[in-house]
DNA sequence: TTTTTATATCGTAATATTGCGATGTAATAT
DNA sequence: ATATTACATCGCAATATTACGATATAAAAA
């Protein structure tokens, strides 16, 4: 085992779990936060900016831009990270739905 | 390896990581989902919903317990579910403060 | 009291994630 | 052409997660 069972699912909870689980690491929040305040930057400014190694900091963002939270563009020699406003939206869409579902009234227990 | 160095990330970052580590498994996402449309519910019931086994069920129920999205009171041989409301809006605001930190109008790449 | 019912916990196998050194790659600088 | 700079990818060790059978627990029924 270790493996969810995916099918047992529909396929907006498997997609919302997916995006979930590129949240679940304070370094990928880190990395995004970072990015909003500075409004693009590079990978060699996290390494400074997080106190992890560059790989581990491109392996982070290769999962940021793989459900493509954020995309990246080459600018010389290094590259330039940003969010895709457009992904940034829709995520935040699928979180509020889930969220908006729960009516504060009902109170059960 | 294996292990996510927290010391590196504010306390906010780690904590929201730790709640979106919650919704990253489509299993938890559908039992929040029924909770919501059901509005309280048994472990019973969701073995029935989902196809996974009552040990693994549990086991997620007491994933979404322990961050305190829903709260459990006995009632007779079985065990009532539900959302708790005041942690459930804790953990939309906790969202909603990462998503709008990213204004719309800036688009640099 | 014994049995049944509903759920929790334990132990374990399979798989996934995290972190990083080493190495690859591709553009600029010398 | 060679060196440098900035990332990306590979491979591996340590740890975490997922799933479930087996077993424990605790209330209600027989």
């Amino acid at each position: 085992m270790g493996v969810t069972k995916t099918d047992l699912f529909t396929e907006k909870q498997n997609e919302l779990a997916k995006i979930a689980k590129v949240f679940a690491h304070p370094a990928r929040i880190a990395i995004l936060e970072y990015l909003i305040q500075s409004n693009s930057c590079i990978n060699g400014d996290l390494v400074q900016e997080l106190g992890l190694a560059q790989a581990t900091i491109s392996q982070h963002l290769r999962e940021l831009k793989e459900i493509g939270l954020i995309k990246g563009s080459i600018e010389g020699v290094s590259v330039n990270y940003c969010i895709d406003p457009i992904r940034w939206a829709e995520v935040q869409n699928l979180f509020q739905d889930l969220f908006s579902g729960f009516p504060k009234t009902s109170g059960c227990c």
